[in-house]
DNA sequence: TGAATTCCTAGTAAATTTGTAGTATATTAT
DNA sequence: ATAATATACTACAAATTTACTAGGAATTCA
């Protein structure tokens, strides 16, 4: 039931962002240095979130990457799903696609779905902004 | 953030010894042929079932295992804990330990917390008794 | 004694995670 | 124009974890 390092990564990756959102374009190469991730892994992540339009970009000199809304408007729980993939703790909850389509009273699945809404619940319910809060606050913590 | 085969194969299995509780001592070769499993990965898995005590066992022809308290007393989250070792959704959170050490104060482990704590509830509050309910009432569905 | 069964240790194949590497493309400053 | 700086894209590779498989020792019962 672990969280990915994408994930965790991720919320470090935005957090930066919104702490340097009035800087212009921020380069993956000074987030990857702040941060002391891969660059490359980071450039693999943050294309997840491009993607979606949770940040945007320019190339070139000066260009990277910034938030495409205030930090307020992000929650957490956004952000994990877009690099995470689902949050579901079983593959039967994925995306619409299929929810166990021949087994539609399967005993566990009812487990898994509340499960999967109360994690939902949580990170729906913290944003962007607390986070960037609470890195002001405590100092830049990056172990978890 | 999957459950693995271990926990899911474990609430099976514990859901299958609880249905046939009053018949004596189960093998796992027939559980494992009830519930089309591998039986010597079952094996591996009702081990670690068996060191905590959720289960007991005999050897020797007519032996196997069997349940050690009533149905009712489990809980899916002690069955998951104990398979899959931790429902929490970063290792810094894992067992006592090290709740990270050189960083109490990081910014993202509360969110972590709240996840867990929030997994814990839900699947704390579900027993085994429930699931051979539903299973009895619905069928032998094996798919999640 | 022999069949059935758990107990124990090791190995292994497949899948997933966590990166690396290299090149093409775009932008800006000089 | 050109050089420097970045993203964009594709492919590969190492490390780790998951999901089994194999084989034999120990135990129990008929």
């Amino acid at each position: 039931m672990k969280i990915s390092t994408k994930g965790r990564y991720a919320l470090r990756l935005m957090t930066d962002l919104a702490i340097h959102k009035d800087d212009g374009y921020i380069s993956i190469k000074s987030i990857a240095t702040r941060q002391n991730i891969s660059e490359k892994y980071l450039e693999q992540i943050i294309k997840l979130l491009a993607k979606e339009n949770l940040v945007e970009s320019t190339r070139g000199a000066q260009g990277g990457y910034k938030l495409t809304r205030e930090p307020i408007e992000y929650t957490v729980g956004e952000i994990l799903r877009v690099t995470e993939g689902s949050l579901a703790p079983v593959a039967c909850l994925e995306t619409d696609d299929n929810p166990c389509e021949n087994c539609m009273d399967c005993v566990t699945l009812e487990i898994w779905q509340c499960v999967l809404d109360a994690v939902n619940k949580v990170v729906d319910s913290i944003t962007l902004q607390y986070l960037v809060d609470k890195q002001k606050e405590k100092g830049n913590c990056i172990c978890c």
